[in-house]
DNA sequence: CTCTAATGGAATAGGAACGTTCCATTGGAA
DNA sequence: TTCCAATGGAACGTTCCTATTCCATTAGAG
């Protein structure tokens, strides 16, 4: 057996944030992660290439075996297709139907609070943020294509494209950091999002609010970018909260 | 030699933040920059005592061996001692006079706007938060004791009990992902203060916009709260592009 | 005074991840 | 048709990290 440690009389109950783990997991489960991220996110859409694997790796920091191994597991959970040879590559099929392997587990109260204020904060700075920029004509047209493609969307995906949409809001921001983190808490809303009935009069109230927060970022008014995405943030997180507390 | 890779025609842009590192550096690395961090927080001030490795690599998700040798190259650096025996375990000495050790890298001027960007976003959603709880007086007390605690140090730990007050506000919160984040990028924030002169009169200013977003919090008035921390953090960001832009 | 529990210190073996090198396949270019 | 560059596929030795086990030291409890 190994040794008995003892039950830790020290940390006030501050540090518990701090002294988090270094590492979470192993590197495979680590790359699965982020693979799915791009996926699930629409950072590359069905029928897209991921980037060559020798690319991939070395972005990920991660070897090619490993990620290799990662690539192997959405292959056989259906996610991706590899082809051979030159102008081949790894390819987005699309998503297992029905919604297969996902875990419908729901964490606890508490990971769903948590959830809605990283994501308040987050968001609603990058708008805040954006909005304080004078955006180049490629990030307008950026940010109005995205909001195009969500509006125009069936309720299929309509969860891809207005994660694409948050996502392009953040990085408008102009803010790696800010936008990865977006790109993290949004993982973390839509296992939440996956929990509830998905309806008609949401997704057109969204809409409508999703126009707003651009509008405001277009316009370049700080201000009202920061209030119209709190409205639309609070907005769903009164509905996971009525569904899932 | 190894294979040579090809340019990668893929990536669009935007996929630049979602395909980044899974794992930075190596375990070891890692470790010691969280120690750092806790101790540099004033989370563990000096004296006080680490948990003890076999609860802290735990914590950590480290095994103890790596953990170790985190604690040794602290040792050796001059940040803490260790003792043997029971009540014994690895104390905080006081930092290392001087400033050594620290490196002098002021990254690029895209690094400074991320890292003020992402604080921005990060402890003005914090305080609006803070102030929209209602707060256990044991919260209450935490955070005005830190409050004192800041106004009344001296300019050699200002930069600690400083940091010690933005933590103590994400940390009430109640939101773990919030308070980790802030505490990752204060710490940013702070090898970025290094690299520049520590007036007496931005002292007695930031103490002063303390009060307030301390008062307000208190006082539950997110709006309030929000405001007086972002005037409190353009303060500062405006201090730092002076100097570093 | 003796015992004991909790701590840091150290050695070993095993596994996970990596870097490197080569092979297999493919579609366009020459 | 031939060639070739870019891709996925696979094997091998090395390095890093871990898990386990034991030792050494210390201050309080009995």
């Amino acid at each position: 057996m190994s040794e008995p440690i003892s039950p830790d009389a020290d940390l006030a109950g501050a540090d518990l944030a701090l002294f988090r783990a270094v590492r979470t997991g192993n590197a495979f489960e680590e790359t699965v992660e982020r693979l799915l991220q791009a996926i699930k996110l629409g950072v590359v859409a069905p029928g897209q290439r991921l980037p060559a694997e020798r690319n991939l790796a070395a972005r990920l920091n991660v070897s090619r075996v490993t990620l290799r191994e990662a690539i192997r597991a959405l292959g056989d959970a259906g996610y991706v297709e590899s082809r051979r040879g030159r102008y081949g590559g790894t390819f987005v099929t699309m998503p297992p139907a029905g919604g297969l392997g996902a875990e419908p587990s729901v964490g606890s109260a508490i990971a769903l609070e948590d959830t809605l204020t990283m994501r308040r904060a987050l968001e609603v700075g990058a708008a805040e943020t954006a909005a304080a920029r004078s955006l180049s004509p490629a990030e307008r047209r950026h940010l109005r294509a995205r909001l195009a493609e969500s509006n125009e969307s069936t309720m299929v995906d309509y969860r891809r494209k207005d994660s694409r949409l948050h996502l392009a809001i953040a990085e408008v921001s102009a803010s790696p950091s800010l936008t990865t983190a977006v790109a993290d808490v949004r993982m973390r809303v839509n296992t939440l999002l996956d929990a509830i009935p998905q309806l008609a009069v949401n997704i057109e109230h969204s809409n409508r609010q999703h126009e707003a927060v651009v509008g405001a970022i277009l316009d370049g008014e700080p201000e009202r970018a920061r209030h119209a995405m709190a409205e639309h943030l609070d907005a769903t997180a009164a509905l996971l909260r009525g569904f899932l507390a």
